[in-house]
DNA sequence: CCCCTCGATCGACATCTATCGATACAGAGT
DNA sequence: ACTCTGTATCGATAGATGTCGATCGAGGGG
């Protein structure tokens, strides 16, 4: 895997297929399996938590002592959510500022809803 | 890790934590995560896709063709979303059977509602 | 009974993942 | 310019995961 581009941007999270929709194509099944796997880490999990009831953007270096984590593995965690679009990042100078894209975790919820019952 | 009992049923789905309520504990990140984790798979997620859009319980043997894949690897994926109570098993004389726990699916729904809009 | 089929489990292997220390890079302040 | 400080990336490593062939155990039929 070469060290330039690597694969950003994996799915914007509110286009995935619902998990109910009739017959979905492998390559849909992938998409979503790739948003769960964001979601599949118990860190990580904490992180969209935390930010989801955070009123404000969360800078990185919050997240080390509440996370218990080196800065290596907190940036490592956040670009796989920044990666399938459960979350935002601001610049601000030398600060990295993170929050939920809600609108993304919205989407989310749409997947699981089938249209029976 | 013996090779016993493990670990069957992590989670009964219907009861995970919103992942927006106000601060869950690392425990309540862990169990979201593992249903999570139990998605985070191409396969797997098809198994759920094809079991929402199936009118009656399909049988091990049926998945293999559908998938691609070996007995043996149908069966890890099966017990992997079963474990997690995605899934419900039935047996009938040597087939087993399996179907959608679609309360489970539907409580997946509520984990991703926020309070605000 | 014996054998055949279906499914779960085991053993082995290749790959992926989480984690950290060290390093590189970019802004800010002096 | 030089130096701090906050982040992202790299390299290495231990552990988890997906895959399959082979084996095991349970039913059902001859």
């Amino acid at each position: 895997m070469s060290t330039l581009v690597q694969e950003i941007s994996v799915a914007p999270v509110a286009c995935c297929t619902p998990v109910g929709a009739p017959g979905i194509t492998p390559e849909e099944a992938a998409t979503l399996a790739s948003v769960f796997k964001a979601l599949a880490d118990p860190h990580r999990v904490r992180i969209v938590n935390l930010l989801a009831n955070a009123e404000e953007p969360v800078c990185v270096c919050d997240f080390m002592p509440l996370l218990g984590l080196s800065q290596a593995t907190v940036s490592f965690h956040l670009k796989k959510l920044l990666a399938v679009g459960l979350l935002e990042r601001e610049q601000r100078g030398t600060w990295a500022y993170y929050s939920l894209h809600r609108a993304g975790l919205a989407g989310l919820r749409d997947v699981f809803t089938t249209k029976e019952a």
